[in-house]
RNA sequence: GCAGGAGUUCCCGAGCGGUCUAAGGGGCUGGGUUUAGGACCCAGUGGCUUAGUGCCUUCGCAGGUUCGAAUCCUGCCUCCUGCACCA
């Protein structure tokens, strides 16, 4: 046999010398794709494969359909990674170096040489993707390549940016983020040591005055509890100190006074406070006004939150125990307070709860038998029950004045939203976070941030409702697509670091890789043009995209001439017909990206269709947990060869879901493409053809069947139907045809097995233009036409017969495998109308069973039939009769 | 916590109101082919039964709707993903 390798160099050389993939406007309908731009902080990965193969399958379908397919990629550098990558080089990590030589065997001296130099990274990695992406069989024009850290493409992206802010949807803000004090700057999921997954919660902080009128700010997740709180806690024996926030004086803990800091820049800590000097103070609720003391909470937490705690004794177990506690205690004359005082203290019922009374935290602690704050596992498990009950069942009672009748999780943001000017925030991580440097983490404001304005409500339902009209494959994302629609905010745009382009009016800022990469479809379309034109990036101005992409006003700075042809090929060419990604981009970049295309361009230009696919595993592990031993797109292809590459890494389940990247699967499409090319080869080869049967109308007939589900299942990118059942079908159904014919082909299965080929010329391009050249056709099989459907070879008649066929197999098989011994004659006794199918099927059935068959008419008076077993003929259900 | 999903036979993985013991692989068992191994081909793979048949049981758990449920509804359990400065 070929070595099918050497094969795939070979066409991937002829594709290149006859440059059949760049694409020029002509009179054709277009269609305009592109894999979505990959960072190139290392060679492409196996996730990489799944979702550009993806797109590169489409493309050649469409191409072979007729379109005049532009389909192309480029690079996308923005961002920190490089940065981080070449500084952990300069700084020599053990780790980044080992990996770097493991997955890409790159020299000491290569590696050494990025060191403190990110775009040198970026850079060189682009050059191997590229040479990935060719060895992968990719159908791409390549002149039209870029890396978003071209001058020519900050230019396009200055020009985005003025406009975005022109139109109202750029703004100024504050942003709060994680965030790490010694390395002082916001510190992502990787960086972290603890608390991965943290996220930043909001808390609500109640205003409780004293009557000197500092606040005590108590922090809590449930505010509608306002109505019913007894009193305030502080710990008797932590630090406190009194800040100023703005005009206000508020007292909170000394670790709080320091958190806070770095979410409000306007506090100024004053002094310390003692905080026996407060408890036993009187202090008045924010809502109600009603008066409460300052009780000692020994138990409370002073580094949580603003470490002052609102008590609800009704509802939170915690407080209940903590009073039942405080009347027994020994320690109540050094705060000034009697046990009366603390018993004067009277619950208020707030939450209707089914199964519990009036206060359900007492309820509860009374049924788990709980006494004493010691308890803690019990009172953990007691808080949650009741919080989740009464977060999903619970209903405010009247004393909650106008939420009297809401659920307790509508009456939350109710409350939030009466209470806007009385309710402050405070925010915290959702769970310890430590960096990897080892320092607590806490949560910052980011002043003066840059925004995109998603969360504009006209804009969101300008999207909203174009999203309606878009055609989303498959649908099933389309739900998870409106719900990310409803959750998008506005998106800080911009970071002190990292690669890309400055924010053209602020330029101590860059623009961040989300945001930057949203219209960037538009520049495949110039980038073809600078380097033959010699374009200065200085000549990119805003006039001259005004002009090409908007055909507004005038510019000066580009020959007319030239100017006049992007424009032109950007008419033919925009709007993108199909977007392609995995599903990480679901929430973030392809939003974004029909954003901006609905703020900057008019509607004939948005996008048409978007498809996601889920993310690729590895031997069942997630890619980015599978330490050291991740496969490379690369490494696959050089493993397998890139048309099993491609195959398997669309072909394992539908795109909606995770895929697992398995050797075995690997291997086994190995097989299959060595006997697909076995198969086919050996029928380009043959010169004698047998007569025809049924069994070649049946072929033709579960040929075209097959065509026409694999063409509607690829004009949906269902990738894994359509291969399904352009390899297995087809194989299987080709598997019974060579088994009936002993292994012989007609002229009529040549002819379909031409077609076969084009189908799997999508996924397995270079094989199938070797056996194209094999079968004796002309020019390159990519340019080839899509195999058609005619609707009328397709003959239910020859398909049942060829079912008769099969079901009397295996009903000799069954009588074989009951009487348990080898046949010497068997006897068939078909009804007269199908005496000519089974008489052409004679020597068939032999065959199979290597045994004289005999086919008689029932009507056959000279047949031989000792049992009468003729009389239990059926249609398609011969009589049987073994000796 | 909020949001979006998933749980199918030994394993992977289809099916998403009747044609479902439930596609297709893999594994295992038997047979063929082969000098042998491999590769390849055929058959079997819940239980009982049978000259090509018939019955029972099964799709996370528990209920419900229906003439009929793996498929629809309700509740529960378990698992996965995203929640933003990260590409």
């Amino acid at each position: 046999m070929k070595d099918l390798k050497k094969i795939e160099n070979k066409w991937q050389k002829e594709w290149k010398k006859s440059k059949i993939f760049e694409a020029e406007p002509d009179k054709r309908k277009k269609f305009f794709t592109s894999l979505v731009i990959a960072y190139p902080s290392g060679d492409l990965h196996i996730g990489h494969a799944r979702t550009f193969t993806r797109s590169d399958i489409i493309a050649r379908f469409k191409r072979m359909q007729g379109y005049n397919v532009l389909c192309t990629t480029g690079f996308h550098a923005t961002g920190n990674r490089a940065v981080v990558l070449a500084k952990r080089i300069a700084n020599k990590d053990k780790n980044t170096i080992k990996t770097l030589k493991d997955l890409y065997s790159l020299s000491d001296k290569e590696i050494k040489g990025f060191a403190n130099k990110p775009e040198k990274v970026v850079r060189f990695f682009m050059e191997k993707g590229t040479e990935t992406l060719n060895l992968g069989g990719f159908a791409l024009d390549w002149r039209r390549r870029f890396i978003s850290i071209d001058p020519h493409f900050s230019k396009f992206i200055d020009w985005q940016f003025r406009t975005l802010k022109k139109k109202g949807y750029v703004s100024k803000g504050s942003h709060p983020v994680i965030f790490c004090p010694k390395c002082d700057s916001p510190i992502t999921q990787s960086d972290r040591d603890e608390g991965e997954n943290a996220i930043v919660s909001e808390i609500s902080l109640w205003k409780y005055k004293l009557d000197n009128g500092v606040i005590l700010p108590a922090a809590t997740l449930r505010p509608e509890t306002i109505f019913a709180i007894t009193n305030v806690f502080l710990h008797p024996d932590a630090k406190y100190v009194l800040v100023k926030v703005g005009k206000e004086s508020w007292i909170v803990s000394d670790a709080a006074a320091k958190k806070l800091k770095q979410q409000r820049p306007n506090l100024e800590i004053l002094d310390e406070i003692d905080p026996i000097n407060v408890i036993g103070q009187k202090v008045s609720n924010p809502v109600t006004n009603d008066k409460m003391l300052v009780l000692p909470g020994p138990f409370i937490n002073p580094d949580a939150t603003t470490g002052v705690v609102a008590s609800e004794p009704s509802d939170a177990p915690d407080d209940h125990i903590a009073l039942e506690e405080l009347k027994k205690s020994s320690q109540l004359a050094r705060y000034n307070l009697t046990a009366k005082d603390i018993e004067k203290i009277k619950y208020k019922s707030l939450i209707k709860l089914e199964g519990y009374g009036d206060f359900p935290a007492v309820d509860i602690c009374k049924q788990m038998k709980i006494t004493s704050l010691s308890d803690e596992d019990k009172l953990l498990e007691a808080k949650k029950t009741i919080y989740k009950l009464q977060f999903h069942k619970g209903v405010m009672k009247k004393i909650s004045g106008k939420f009297a009748g809401m659920s307790v999780s509508d009456a939350i943001e109710a409350v939030k939203k009466e209470y806007k000017n009385k309710l402050d925030v405070m925010y915290e991580p959702s769970e310890r976070v430590t960096c990897k440097c080892g320092a607590e983490c806490y949560i910052k404001l980011l002043q003066d941030q840059w925004f995109i304005n998603y969360g504009n409500k006209k804009w969101k339902s300008q999207v909203k409702k174009y999203l309606k009209e878009m055609n989303v494959y498959p649908e099933f994302w389309r739900q998870a697509f409106e719900a990310a629609l409803d959750w998008v905010s506005d998106k800080a745009c911009v970071r002190k670091s990292g690669l890309g382009t400055p924010l053209p009016w602020d330029k101590e800022w860059v623009i961040e890789t989300l945001s930057d990469s949203t219209i960037y479809m538009v520049f495949f379309i110039i980038d073809k043009f600078i380097k033959p034109n010699k374009i200065k990036a200085e000549q990119l101005n805003d006039d001259f995209f005004n002009y090409v992409l908007l055909g507004r006003g005038n510019c000066k700075t580009v020959p007319k001439k030239v100017l006049n042809n992007i424009k032109k090929d950007f008419n033919y060419w925009y709007p993108l017909d199909w977007r392609n990604s995995a599903k990480d981009l679901l929430n973030n970049h392809l939003l974004y990206f029909i954003y901006n295309h609905i703020a900057i361009f008019p509607k004939k230009n948005w996008p048409k269709t978007i498809s996601v696919n889920g993310y690729v595993n590895l031997e069942g592990e997630k890619m980015s947990k599978s330490k050291g031993k991740a496969t490379t797109f690369r490494t696959a292809i050089q493993t397998y060869g890139a048309d099993v590459t491609r195959t398997v890494s669309v072909i394992s389940t539908s795109p909606e879901q995770d895929s697992d990247w398995r050797d075995e699967d690997a291997e086994n499409m190995v097989k299959w493409r060595n006997k697909f090319y076995e198969l086919i080869n050996r029928l380009a080869k043959t010169k004698k053809f047998v007569k025809e049967n049924n069994s070649d109308k049946w072929l033709l007939s579960r040929s075209m069947s097959t065509i026409d589900i694999v063409t509607q299942n690829l004009e949906k990118l269902e990738s894994r139907d359509a291969a399904q059942y352009c390899l297995y079908q087809m194989m299987s159904d080709f598997r019974w045809y060579l088994r009936r014919n002993n292994n012989q082909v007609s002229k009529t299965a040549k002819k379909i097995a031409t077609d076969w080929v084009k189908l799997i010329a999508v996924y397995m391009p270079h094989i199938s233009e070797e056996l194209w050249k094999d079968l004796g056709q002309k020019g390159f099989i990519s340019n080839a036409s899509w195999p058609k459907v005619d609707k009328k070879k397709i003959d239910k008649k020859a398909e049942e017969s060829e079912l008769r066929i099969q079901k009397s197999l295996d009903d000799v098989q069954h009588i074989l495998k009951i009487i348990g011994k080898k046949p010497k004659e068997i006897y068939l006794y078909v009804v007269p109308n199908e005496l000519k199918l089974y008489k052409e099927s004679e020597d068939f059935f032999s065959k199979e069973f290597s045994a004289r068959v005999h086919i008689y008419a029932v009507n056959d008076k000279n047949k031989y039939d000792p049992e009468k077993k003729s009389s239990k003929a059926k249609p398609g259900k011969p009589g049987i009769y073994i000796e």
